[in-house]
Parts: C-alpha cells; structure tokens; sequence
DNA sequence: CGCCCAGTTGAGGACACTCAATAGCGGTGG
DNA sequence: CCACCGCTATTGAGTGTCCTCAACTGGGCG
C-alpha cells in the first residue's frame, strides 16, 4: 500500500509530450501542432499492485489516463468497509474530478502493474479554448463512467449470489477473449457485487463443480459464457 | 404512464429564447448577447406524475433542464425488475448522453408534476463553439450526476434495511428543512435500495414506534435526524 | 356505499452472513 | 531439501435478515 505522493508525481522530468500520451486514448485526434500548446510537465507513472495513485478527499488537480493496467475505484463507508465502485483498464481516464476543481472523490488503487499519464488540469482548460474538439472527447469519458457506475448500481446490486457473481464473471473474464484480467482475490470481487468473501468463494466453488468455469491452474481460467447468461439472467 | 413523444416536443412553438431558459441553472452566466445563437426551438414541457420524458435506448438528440418538479432514472433487470438509478430535483439536468450522440440510458419518470426545458443537442453545440465556459458548465453537471450515482452505490446497497431506510430518509426528507418531498410510494423507496415494498414498509413503521418519525398527516414528516444518522452508521 | 389501491402486518422459509476450522500455495530460512 | 510460516481460498455449522406469499386495514373517489 505504498502511497505515491502527487508531489513526487509532479516533480519528476517533463519527459512527456514526447512520451505516450499521443497515443492515449484521450489525445487520440489532437494533431501534431496542438500539442505545442503543453507547456506544463505530463508526467508518466508506474504502480505496482496495492500501489494508491490518489486518495479520496485530496485535491491534485491532474487527471489521468490508465494505458496499461487495471486499477480501481474505492468508496468507504463510516463502518470503514469498503466497497468498488468501478474497474478501470487500458484506455479509461480517471480523476475527471480535477477538471471541475473538485477533490478526488475515490481512492484510486492499482491491481496490475500500471502505466500512467498525469495531466495537470490546466494543460486540458488551456488545450480546450482552442480545441473544442477536446471537450468533446472528454464528455464521451465522462459518459462512459456515468454508465458504468448506472451498470454496476443495477447488475451488482441486484439478485442473487449466484446471479451477481455469474454479471462479474461475464464482465471480467470473458470480454476479451484473450485478455483475461488475473480474476481478482475473492476479496476484492466481493467488494464489488456487494457480497462476502465466504459467500463469493462458496459460489464459485459451485460454479466449478458445475463446468461452467474451469480452473487453468491459479489465476486463468475459461468459462461458459452461454450459461453464465442463463445464470445472470436468473433463468438457472 | 402517458407517454410523450418527442416528437410532441419539438413540433410545439419555440416560445422560448423569450422562456424561463435564461433563468436556467445550466445556462446561468451566459449573457444576453450569447441567446442570438439560439436558432432552434427550445421547448417547455409539462409532466404529471408516472409520465414519461423519454425512454430507454431513444435517440431524442435533446437534454432537458428540471425547472420543478422530481423525476426518476430507472434502469431495468432482465427479470423485468426495475431499480430506480437516480432522481433529480430542481436545477438538475437529464439527457446529457444526448451531447455524446448516444441514445438515452433509462426511462425518464415523474414523480411530481415537473417543468422541463427541453434543448436540442446541436444549441449547445454551437454555443459551445464561443462558450468554453458552457463546456464548464457541462460538466460539472457530468460530475455532479456521477458523485449521485456513486454516493447511491455505497449508500443504497450496503448494511441492514434499517441503516438503508435510514440513509435514504436523511436524503430525501430532510436536507432542506421545509422542502419535504412528498417522501415517495414504499414502491419507489425499495427500487432505490434495492428492498422489496414490504420490508421498507415494516422499517419505516418501526421508525415511526420509536418516534424516531412522525407522521403529520398522510405525507408529511418530521424526523429526527440525530438518530437517523447514528442508525445510519450502523450504531443502533 | 363499496371499490381500489397503497400501506401494513403476519408466518414461514430461503439465502447470505458470521464465526470458526481446514486446506492449499508460495516464500523463507534452517 | 524440507519444515515452517503467512496468506488466501475453501468448507462447515448455525443464525439472522430479508424475501415470499397472503391476509387485512384504511383512505380516496367514483
């Protein structure tokens, strides 16, 4: 859990605007010339897992697009659980918050190894006075994480243990059908269907027995997609 | 559950530019010159209770500004069952998916009689184009809409009934202390936390046996925030 | 007056939680 | 190389909460 200070973030080398940031999914349309308009460093960072790219409450006044990795979003609760409110891998822009001047309203911590870009929030007002275009590529972003978070209320929230676990499963592993994410610590999955470790764990242990997953040795694995949707669907 | 077509809208009168739009939270702070731009209708809309703005997966190209009035998001299961995502209250602004050429994510419900601006996507593109401060405005909206829907995830969906009931009356009843809202059907209360009818119903009947609640009347409440809090947080 | 709908209350059962013990894996050090 | 430790996952037993089904109440309105 070692924290990354955004003060160390920020005071590194402004080896970007060469860097990869034009590859970033957030610049993607920017021409060449638009970016003489970055006077201020972009800094880009690496985390381990556990590793916390910011906390809840600070004020860091950058965002950040995610180009290798998975990290997520945490909310806590006053009895001090925790709970996952969003995944958030290649491509996905966290901390929007910072172009509204508000606090960072998660905190946001690695479950891969990752690669991040931090961009001050001033780089993204000054680009946007010329640049509409970029506004509304950022709009699109924050869409994208509205209807992820409306996605998470009604799949994870809802049903049976049986049901919620077989949404994951479907929204984690199967998607791609190469790029299986580790499959996370039953922790953390609890942490997003609102369930038990124990409870989680008991579920797909049966999901198991049953053939709908196989277990690849540790963290791989194949499934079922057609009756992981039978399942969700409460139909099984 | 009268539907309106959107159609109905747009056909109407442009009334507006002259309307109450220019009092509208979304476009405060625009000044006067900046209406010429406004070419295409913006239209009023009145709402009676269960009527519907506007449907799941509809491509309307307009968002609406709510000028009174509740309404309600709602998202749908697979089983049929539907989950209330989010509400809205005076100033707040629905359809922004409409700006990122994406159909509408849920059913658009009243639960109050309403007054709506509905604007077409392409005046706020084009004031857009003169305005990066509307851009601004937009997506502190976009933030606002987000920090709802994820205060909803870890509020609405974790602990005992009781601490749930308990969450959702302090936000509904009491924030302001005249503008009760009509503290909504035991129907809608459970598609907010996810309980059924039956068990909000015994929650907040308890409530009212420990005088924690009181009922004036039919609607009508006073609650004791105090120990609505400490319930809330799991302490009793 | 009686219907209708929303809210309330009851009884019974299912499901997930809690607490607790066991198993499996990986790393570390003797 | 093996023994041991720590962590995570798994499994079990018992309990509590909430859901389901169903009956009953009460106010609003035709």
């Amino acid at each position: 859990m070692k924290p990354i200070s955004l003060h160390e973030i920020w005071m590194g080398a402004t080896k970007c605007r060469h860097c990869a940031v034009r590859d970033s999914a957030l610049f993607a349309g920017l021409r060449e010339a638009d970016f003489r308009h970055i006077h201020q460093p972009i800094k880009d960072v690496t985390l381990a897992p556990t590793d916390v790219l910011y906390r809840m409450h600070e004020r860091g006044g950058a965002l950040f697009t995610l180009r290798g990795g998975a990290m997520k979003l945490l909310q806590y609760l006053p009895d001090g659980s925790q709970r996952i409110v969003r995944l958030l891998k290649n491509g996905d822009v966290l901390g929007l918050e910072a172009l509204v001047d508000q606090p960072y309203q998660h905190d946001a911590v690695a479950l891969t190894d990752c690669e991040i870009c931090a961009i001050p929030a001033s780089v993204i007002e000054r680009l946007g006075h010329e640049q509409p275009r970029l506004y509304q590529e950022l709009m699109v972003r924050w869409q994208q994480a509205l209807n992820e978070a409306d996605a998470w209320l009604t799949e994870f929230t809802t049903g049976t243990a049986r049901q919620r676990v077989a949404r994951l499963l479907l929204r984690l592993a199967c998607p791609d059908q190469g790029g299986h994410l580790p499959l996370f610590g039953r922790e953390d999955m609890g942490a997003m269907v609102g369930l038990t470790t124990e409870t989680v764990s008991r579920t797909i242990a049966e999901l198991r027995r049953q053939g709908v997953l196989r277990d690849h040795g540790a963290t791989l694995r194949e499934c079922d997609r057609e009756t992981l949707h039978r399942i969700a669907d409460g139909e099984e």
